[in-house]
DNA sequence: GCCAACGTTGGC
DNA sequence: GCCAACGTTGGC
């Protein structure tokens, strides 16, 4: 099993509105990056466990726990003219991007912020691709070791 | 709102 | 294939 972690604007999709949908998960379309991308569609797989992020927010940092409930598969948001995220590049009879379901596991008891997580990027978190400098993907693997670490500080 | 990082685009 | 311009991300 692996560990990720991925990235929301809560002003657009947070916690609050992963907890409000239907069974607590939704399909996390709009990704449109290459690398990305080849981690959804070919990386992520069931019961892999997933970091909530909250970015471009005051107190940016981790909220929750989710899990991968339906593996990669064609992000539709692509195909859509009306949508935020329409690509006319992408054919439905050949997609370029990808997405995964994702379920609601639980809150942390409070939010891991950013703040805190750098505090140990020299150490216990020494590597963590979330904090390198310029890092703006917004789905990134997470190491078990870190993982587990993370968690300790809840 | 600013700005650094960096991926993508497009002219050549 | 190079590289400047441009757009996006995301912390601050």
């Amino acid at each position: 099993m692996r560990y990720w972690l991925m990235k929301t604007e809560p002003d657009t999709f947070g916690v609050d509105d992963l907890a409000a949908a239907a069974r607590s998960t939704t399909s996390w379309d709009g990704v449109r990056n290459y690398q990305a991308r080849n981690t959804l569609r070919d990386d992520m797989k069931m019961k892999d466990q997933v970091f909530l992020y909250h970015s471009s927010t005051a107190v940016p940092g981790i909220v929750a726990v989710m899990e991968v409930v339906k593996e990669g598969y064609p992000d539709t948001t692509a195909f859509d003219k009306k949508d935020h995220h329409y690509d006319p590049d992408s054919d439905p009879a050949k997609p370029r991007w990808y997405m995964v379901d994702v379920r609601l596991k639980r809150r942390l008891a409070r939010i891991i912020t950013l703040e805190e997580l750098r505090k140990h990027a020299a150490k216990e978190l020494r590597g963590m691709v979330l904090l390198r400098p310029g890092n703006r993907l917004s789905v990134v693997p997470v190491e078990a070791a870190h993982w587990k670490f993370i968690l300790s500080l809840e």
